[in-house]
DNA sequence: AAGGAATATTCTTGTAAAGGAATATTTAAG
DNA sequence: CTTAAATATTCCTTTACAAGAATATTCCTT
């Protein structure tokens, strides 16, 4: 798992131009006057999210046309799908770390 | 949705930190010695993820032993599945979106 | 060729966050 | 009551990042 994916979605402006971008292909200019930035600053998120490979780019003259790259919202999904153990088996019960709690304090040997 | 798990997990050793509680509750001396943190530095992304809620802490004597808390996950995992329409409808095409540029050039009072 | 529109980049500054070191707090044990 | 273990907190320093302002770049139009 790439982790880049989450520096790239936890600032708030960067979060709204990827949601803005699931309704579809956006320019820069407009990316800049829906989410109120001022276009160097829209330049500059849509810099990072392509860094992180959240978009893309095609040139279209003056113009520059962001969309949104599938593929890592593909791992992220896989990923928190992979976390869905956490609440539905019994790992995520305390009792069994007291147990083992109980081994290690009469196994003292095994820390560290 | 709430952002601020993707700035929890944003940071390399919180990540590391989730993924460990993936395989059950631990203490906070275990997960210091698991990432290779110090203590205090342990609790400080302790304190950081349980502020985002993604953790909670249960008090056992002198210890605290962690674990995961499911709600955001769901939420995450809510998210990034509507996200799914990003590649599998036709939102995501140029055509549509170079259209439209079309229809602005012919209607330049929609700027606005 | 000149001017203007759309976008990117650079430089600076303010701020938040991460690590290190030291210290405080809580609890069990004797 | 004293000590030690486990954890949390504080203070300090360094670093990363976001916004603002200014400027550079690219491409169309005339």
């Amino acid at each position: 798992m790439d982790i880049s994916i989450f520096a790239a979605l936890a600032e708030r402006n960067r979060f709204h131009i990827v949601e803005l971008l699931r309704e579809g292909p956006l320019t820069v200019g407009e990316i800049a006057a829906r989410t109120g930035l001022r276009q160097p600053q829209a330049s500059k998120h849509l810099r990072v999210l392509s860094e992180a490979g959240l978009v893309t780019a095609q040139a279209d003259a003056n113009r520059r046309i962001y969309k949104l790259r599938p593929e890592p919202f593909f791992e992220l999904e896989a990923w928190v799908e992979s976390c869905r153990r956490i609440w539905d088996d019994r790992f995520n019960q305390l009792d069994d770390y007291l147990n083992r709690l109980q081994s290690q304090s009469a196994n003292p040997d095994t820390k560290e």
